[in-house]
DNA sequence: TTAGATGCAAAGTCTTTGCAATTTG
DNA sequence: CAAATTGCAAAGACTTTGCATCTAA
């Protein structure tokens, strides 16, 4: 999908279009034997058309700019089947707020976020890969980075509207 | 405090004691002009003594047991504003919970959290610090890292009570 | 046809707020 | 004493659940 290109490449490297992204999404959801509702065909179809995180709330609107009568309990059910079985992946902001994105399953990354709008780049960088020193006698099973900030559309358009200081 | 002292030092390096923490916690809220109440100082207690997060409902029962009555949005109110006010670090979990934990405000570093009893370790390492290859046009404001694992005490106890799986 | 998906309404969890009563300095 | 702090109860935000109805395969 668009936003998952990692930093430096050109546009088009590695980048799936729109399309392929949603052809991906439906047949991962059919691999699990789901029926294709129009609901979550619409579904794919926003997260392949968006680069970013899209809260509940967010994904819920959408939802119903295109597909009017849908249900909240609708689409947080569909969000949470979603990313147990890995199309999305669910995320913490650090504000305790969800946010589901289309994965990136390319290869292992990280992101850096924009505290405005919410776009994501993926950055190459992994501090697991070798920097750092951890203790011997710990069993190691997940990590998490993520830098944030302010994208160059943000800071020149002044789109300070959604920016807030993260809690954590 | 004792939580706080970096990897691979020596215990008592650079350790405050419990009541050296306590001590700095109840002078913070003196110079921020606020009453030192016996619910507060209880609090500077139960973190001063515990090394690593505690969710509001653990602070809440650890207050209950020493100091019976007080009310849970009482904990709310001043676990929120010690946490802005920099005396406690306020942390989400990969699962959205809350946390908090005295400030280890020594020098910057991030944390090695054991998914099952969530006492943490600092690492001294800070991905930020040269490795990152970051595009120019972002205006950087945070990052966040954290590594989980079991620690070594939770591997041999099999002590697997509350380990569960980061949502992220 | 029928198992699976949806909408509705209700319940749950966690956190915050308003206000009167209490306590600290 | 005066102002800050607390407890209580209620409201809020967000997410999940139960169940009858509907629909894709």
């Amino acid at each position: 999908m668009a936003g998952c290109r990692p930093v430096r490449l050109e546009r088009n490297d590695t980048d799936m279009t729109a399309s392929e992204t949603m052809r991906e999404m439906l047949s991962a959801m059919a691999r699990k034997g789901w029926r294709i509702t129009e609901q979550r065909r619409t579904l794919a179809r926003i997260f392949a058309e968006h680069e970013g995180y899209l809260s509940p709330k967010e994904v819920y609107d959408q939802m119903n700019a295109r597909h009017p009568g849908v249900s909240l309990d609708t689409v947080y059910r569909n969000l949470r089947e979603l990313s147990d079985m890995g199309v999305l992946e669910q995320f913490v902001m650090m504000d305790g707020g969800l946010k589901f994105r289309a994965n990136c399953h390319v290869r292992h990354h990280h992101h850096l976020i924009c505290l405005s709008c919410e776009k994501t780049l993926p950055l190459e960088y992994c501090p697991m890969e070798d920097r750092v020193d951890l203790p011997g006698n710990y069993k190691i099973l997940h990590h998490r980075f993520e830098v944030y900030g302010i994208c160059e559309d943000c800071q020149t358009n002044g789109a300070s509207s959604a920016e807030r200081t993260p809690e954590t």
